[in-house]
DNA sequence: CTGTTAGCGCATTCAA
DNA sequence: TTGAATGCGCTAACAG
C-alpha cells in the first residue's frame, strides 16, 4: 500500500521519530536532515495515516456535522460554511443526516464521537433542552446551531427568530398593511413558533391583532404555502399582506394567489423568511429576511474547536447573530 | 475518557478478544458469556474507537465525497444520496468541497484517502480524462460521478447529457416550435457542451439549424439567464422557444422575458434542465428534465464499496442513468 | 469456545 | 539534534 513513516525513515536513514518531527514541524531537527527527509517524503508521496495519528496522539482532527437533511438549501449552506472553516483549520468534515428523528441525532452524536470527532455541530429540531444540556456535558466540543438554551448559552450559535420576525412584521406594517395573514408550519418545532409569536408581538404593539382566522398552517414547503392560501381564501377574511414562515411557503402562497387572480404585490403582498434561492426564482422576486447561516456555520466551527481544546470550559458569553431584511419585489412599498 | 475495550474486558472478566467478538458478532462466543459482555458494554456505554479499529484491521470504513460546492442543490442531492447509502452500509461520510479547482480535487482525493476513505465518490468538472484515469488506478475504490471516460467505464456512474438534451429538443420541436434559442454556460466544461451539442443534433435531424445568432452564453445562474435573453432580444432574431442549459438559467430567462412583456409560455416557451427546486418556484412552473442524481449517488456508493473490496477489479460494465422529461407549464403544448 | 500475543502507523517520552 | 522504546485501542492469527 502507500508509504508509511517507517518506509520514509528507512529510506532516509533516520528514525521514525525524526520523520515525525519534520512532518509536524515540532521539535528540533537539523536543517540538512530536515531537507533530506522532506525530499524522501515527497518522493515516496508519504501521507500520514490519520487513524494512526489520532490514535497515537489522542487528538481528534475531525469535526462532525449533524443536520436533518443535507439536500435542503439551508442545511447545504450550513454544511458549506462548516466545510470552509474545516478546510482552514485543516480538519476533516464528517456528515450525518438525522432526518428529523430525535433518536438519530443522539446516535449520530455517539457515532461521530467514536469516529474521532472532538468537535461537533448539531442542528437539532426536536431534542429537548434537557437532552441538549446532557449532550453538551458529555461532549465538550459540541456546539448547537440555531437553538438557544440558557443553561448552555456558550454552546449555542443562534439566531433570534422572534426578533427577526418582529422586524419583518414591523416592516410590513410600516408599509401600510393592517390586514395581515400568517402562514405557519404544521410541525410545531421552535422556528415556526418563534416566528409566529414574534409577528404577533410586533403587530400587537401596533394595535393589530393577529387572530386565528388569519393564521393558516400546513407543511413548510411550496405545496403547504398553496394550501394555506386556499384555506384563507375559503375562510373569506380580508388580508392585504401575507407573512410566511419561510420562503418556500411564501412562494407557494404567491403561486396560489396568482392562480386565483390576485396580483402580487399590487393586490396582496407576500414576504418570506430565509433568503433562499427560490425567493429569487419566483415572480415577483421575494422580499424576505436573510438568515446568516453561512457566517454562523464558520463561527460555530471556530467555537467548537476552541471548546474541544478547553474541554468545554464555558464562559457566560453567548453567540447571537442578527438578521437583515432583503428588500425585493413581493412587498408593495408605501 | 470513554470506556475502551480493555475496560469492558476487565469488568466482564474476559479477554479483549472476546469483547471484540461480541461487538463484531464474529467468531464463536458462548451464549451466556455474550450476554454478560453485552450487558457490561451497555452499562459502560462502550463505543469502539474507529481509529483503532481501522488501524488494526486495515479496513477503512469511511467513504469520501468530493463535490465542487455542497451548498448547491444538485450537489446537496448528491450528498444526500451518498449519505443515505453510507448509513445503510454502516460507513461514515467525509465531505470535501473542491470549489471547481482541479488542484483541490487531487488534494482532496489524497487527503480523504489518508483519512481512511477506501471508497470515494468524485464529481469532477475540470480534471482531464488522463488525470481521472490515473486517479482511478491509484485509488481502487474511486468512482466518478457524472462523467464518462471509456478507459475506466466501469468506474463511471454517469448520465447521458447528449441524449437527454436530444430528448428535450425533440419534445420542444414536437410541440410545434421551429425557432428555438439555446442558452449555454460561459464555462466550457462538459455538461454545457454536451447539452448544446445534443440539442443541435436533435434539431438537425428535424432540419432545424441551431445557429450562432440564437445561441447565447452567460453564467449558469439566474442572472446569466437574464443576460442571455437581453442579448437575444437585442439581436432581434425571432424565437418561440428557449432551451436553457439548466433550470437556473431557464428561470432567469423567464424573468427577463416577462419583464419585456412576453408571456411565458403563450408567446415564448422556456425549458430547463435538472429538475431543481427553483423550477417549481417560478411562475409558470418550469418544464424540465429530471437528472436522477439521488439514485446515481446511491448506486455510486454501492459500486465504490464493491470496487474497494475488489481492489478496483473492473468489468466492462458501465453505469449509465437515463432521463425523464418533467412536464409542467413553461412549454406550450400543441 | 476463549485467552494470548503481536502488530497496525504514529507521537512521545526518555536517553544518548 | 537524534534514536530507541513504549503504547494509543483494536483485530487477527494462533493456541489451548
Amino acid at each position: 500500500m502507500s508509504a508509511t513513516i517507517n518506509d520514509v525513515a528507512k529510506v532516509a536513514g533516520v528514525s521514525t521519530a525524526t520523520v515525525s518531527r519534520v512532518v509536524n514541524g515540532k521539535g528540533k531537527v537539523g536543517a540538512e536532515c530536515r531537507l533530506r527527509v522532506q525530499k524522501i517524503i515527497d518522493e515516496l508521496g508519504y501521507k500520514p495515516n490519520s487513524s494512526a495519528k489520532s490514535l497515537a496522539s489522542n487528538k481528534k482532527l475531525n469535526i462532525g456535522l449533524i443536520t436533518p437533511k443535507i439536500s435542503m438549501e439551508f442545511f447545504g449552506n450550513l454544511a458549506a460554511g462548516v466545510e470552509a472553516a474545516c478546510r482552514e483549520s485543516d480538519r476533516s468534515l464528517l456528515i450525518s443526516n438525522s432526518r428529523y428523528e430525535q433518536e438519530a441525532e443522539v446516535n449520530a452524536l455517539e457515532s461521530l464521537a467514536s469516529k474521532g470527532c472532538d468537535s461537533m455541530i448539531l442542528h437539532s429540531d426536536y431534542m429537548s433542552n434537557d437532552n441538549l444540556i446532557a449532550c453538551c456535558n458529555k461532549y465538550p466540543g459540541l456546539v448547537i446551531v440555531n437553538r438557544f438554551v440558557p443553561e448552555i448559552a456558550n454552546r449555542c450559535v443562534w439566531f433570534d427568530n422572534i426578533n427577526a420576525s418582529m422586524q419583518l412584521a414591523n416592516y410590513v406594517v410600516n408599509n401600510g398593511h393592517t390586514d395581515i395573514a400568517f402562514l405557519t408550519s404544521i410541525y410545531r418545532n421552535r422556528d415556526p413558533q418563534d416566528r409566529l409569536s414574534g409577528a404577533k408581538q410586533a403587530l400587537f404593539l401596533k394595535n393589530i391583532f393577529l387572530k386565528e382566522p388569519l393564521i393558516a398552517e400546513s407543511t413548510a414547503n411550496i405545496k403547504g404555502g398553496r394550501e394555506c392560501i386556499k384555506e384563507l381564501l375559503k375562510r373569506g377574511n380580508k388580508f392585504t399582506a401575507v407573512i410566511a414562515y419561510n420562503d418556500l411557503m411564501a412562494v407557494g402562497a404567491i403561486h396560489e394567489l396568482v392562480k386565483n387572480g390576485y396580483s402580487v404585490p399590487d393586490d396582496i403582498s407576500v414576504v418570506g423568511f430565509d433568503d433562499s434561492i427560490v425567493g429569487r426564482a419566483c415572480i415577483p422576486e421575494l422580499t424576505t429576511v436573510k438568515y446568516p447561516i453561512n457566517d454562523m456555520a464558520k463561527y460555530a466551527v471556530e467555537l467548537s474547536i476552541q471548546l474541544a481544546s478547553n474541554k468545554g470550559n464555558t464562559t457566560n458569553k453567548t453567540h447571537l447573530f442578527t438578521s437583515e431584511i432583503v428588500q425585493r419585489e413581493s412587498l408593495k412599498l408605501l
